[in-house]
DNA sequence: GTTGGGATTG
DNA sequence: GAATGTGTGTCTCAATCCCAACTT
DNA sequence: TGACACACATTCAA
């Protein structure tokens, strides 16, 4: 059974968020938002409730009729209330939201599918309502629908409390019912904004980007995409909206590429700097015949690459090119260590091939796990999570963050590093690792983090992982992933085997599946570390 | 009649 | 057989309700 | 609402 929230749990939140956004942020705010909480603070409680329970849901519009709310009674009074406070509207909608409002059976009614079969499909018809554009559906059955108003204030403060736009009011639920989030102290004055100009382009950049999402999936021959380019701002000097601007590019980009517009791509690329972008570059300059700027890219990676990824594309494609085109090149060999391999010949007892293993294993006496990234990202969480939440300036600006919000940034290293160096210090010796990480464990089970996944990570498995794996090794894989939190996290072996005393790991690869970039560099540090891991191939037996 | 994907709810 | 590109499923917080599809 | 790992197809160079 759901378990109770407190009388006005929602409309709580809602005042709270709007209070914290002008404390915090006000300075960021236009008249009209400032004005957007005066004119919700002048409803009546129920109208309150109402527009809170509204600006929860889909949107904007709704139909009257089909809004059910106990707490509030006489919802008509309270609809005409907050019509004339402006925070409702009660036109009709457009044909396409008319539309939605609308299920089969109410289509079905109108005057338009008299003639129609009873098992046609809510699908046609509305395909036929669109194609003619003439009735709508709310004004001819004469619906009432109301209207939202202000959801694109509301935005603003939402993107102001959040700093971004993928969290919205069910954290607070969350929170409460699910999984907390750690209580560390807010910085105070920060935010994730430092003017308001960057919350405009944010916010234009977010419009930009459902307009490609949609574009993308539509466009098949390239030219809207090209259109959508000419509407783009310039790239913004500010890192964090450098970046949404950099992945929208570089999705617009791609498509493009596949649409076979090689020229108009590379054009896109070179607004952005974020990867695979100078990779997709040097690879479409090469099918251009552009040889010697592709491997003249190919150099500029390899003297500044932003990630291993990138440096590895940048020996091995200009190594390639080169040999290809008997062209010279200062790039260094690319030389590769296989990694450990072995071949086991197991039946199929499940569809996935992991899972085969893992019962391979088992019945062969060992205790072994399906772990992927999740084992070291957790242990790497607890035994780092002071300082995942420690109180630098900047880092939390919202109750609801499973991390600091430099996280994925070099700055998250740099600004802790007395911290990091000491932490990893200590981790050296084996009890302390293993106390404080079960400490962490049994202290903040279920809380988020950034790095911890609580349902796969059973403590047996962890008890097990810290008797058996020596500290050393835990040590090298944490300076791994400080290294590159983004992209070192992923990559870690499908499954770790537990013996008498020890460890090792395991990459499981079925028929026609090979290891992939990031692992094979986990596996290259493994071996040069000494630490046990192998590729394990599985053939099906019979 | 069932089911699968959503939206909604706490 | 590498090196590519592309498509798919699985995580999502979990239970419930609704509704549009269908030899599931 | 992506990130991640896998599955499968195509291409191209030894
Ligand atoms: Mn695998």
């Amino acid at each position: 059974m759901p378990e109770d929230l407190p009388e006005g749990y929602y409309l709580d939140n809602f005042k709270y968020l709007l209070d914290f956004v002008v404390e915090k942020h006000g300075h960021l705010l236009s008249e009209p938002e400032y004005r957007y909480r005066d004119q919700f603070a002048s409803a009546s409680e129920n109208a309150k409730k109402l527009y809170v329970r509204l600006t929860n849901r889909k949107g904007p519009h709704f139909r009257q009729d089909k809004i059910n709310y106990p707490e509030i009674n006489n919802l008509s009074a309270v609809v005409s209330e907050l019509i004339g406070l402006s925070l409702v509207d009660s036109s009709t909608p457009t044909l396409e939201h008319a539309i939605a409002l609308c299920d089969k059976k109410e289509l079905s009614q109108l005057e338009a599918f008299a003639a129609w079969p009873k098992s046609c499909r809510r699908s046609e018809m509305v395909e036929q309502l669109i194609a003619t554009g003439t009735c709508n559906p709310i004004e001819e059955l004469d619906l009432p629908v109301i209207e939202v108003l202000g959801l694109e204030k509301l935005l603003v403060y939402r993107l102001l409390f959040f700093g971004n736009f993928h969290q919205d009011m069910t954290e607070f639920v969350l929170h409460e019912l699910v999984s907390p989030f750690e209580a560390y102290n807010l910085s105070d004055e920060s935010s994730a904004f430092s003017s308001r100009s960057i919350v405009d382009l944010t916010i234009e950049l977010k419009l930009l980007s459902e307009r490609a999402h949609e574009v993308i999936d539509t466009d098949e021959t390239g030219d809207e995409i090209a259109a959508l380019i000419e509407e783009m701002p310039f790239r913004p000097d500010d890192a964090m909206t450098a970046r949404r601007f950099d992945r929208l590019l570089n999705r617009v980009a791609r498509q493009l590429e596949r649409l076979d517009r090689k020229e108009g791509a590379l054009y896109v690329y070179k607004l952005t700097s974020a990867t695979p972008s100078r990779e997709r570059q040097a690879r479409i300059l090469e099918k251009l015949g552009r040889l010697m700027d592709a491997l003249d890219l190919c150099e500029q990676i390899y003297d500044a690459p932003l990630d291993e990824e990138e440096w590895e594309f940048s020996l091995s494609f200009g190594q390639r090119l080169a040999r290809k085109h008997q062209l010279e090149t200062s790039l260094p060999r690319n030389d590769k260590v296989p990694p450990p391999q072995e071949t086991i010949r197991i039946s199929r007892v499940v569809e996935r091939v992991e899972l085969c293993a893992v019962q391979h294993y088992t019945d062969a006496g060992e205790t072994c796990f399906y772990v992927e990234n999740m084992l070291f990202r957790g242990i790497f969480g607890l035994a780092f999570w002071d300082i995942i939440f420690a109180p630098v300036p900047g880092a939390f600006f919202h109750p609801f963050q499973r991390g600091p919000s430099d996280l994925y940034t070099s700055d998250f290293v740099a600004s802790r590093s007395g911290l990091i160096d000491r932490r990893c210090a200590d981790l050296l010796d084996s009890d302390q690792l293993r106390q404080r990480v079960l400490y962490c464990y049994e202290g903040r089970y279920g809380v988020a983090n950034q790095f911890v996944n609580w349902q796969y990570l059973s403590r047996e498995l962890l008890e097990l992982a810290l008797a058996q794996i020596p500290a050393e090794h835990l040590c090298k894989v944490f300076d791994r992933l400080l290294i590159d939190l983004k992209n070192n996290a992923s990559g870690l072996p499908d499954l770790i085997i537990f013996g008498e005393s020890g460890y090792r790991l395991v990459e499981i690869k079925g028929p026609g599946d090979t290891i992939q970039k990031n692992q094979e560099r986990w596996f290259r540090y493994f071996n040069t570390h000494g630490i046990p891991a192998t590729l394990v191939n599985v053939e099906w037996a019979n």
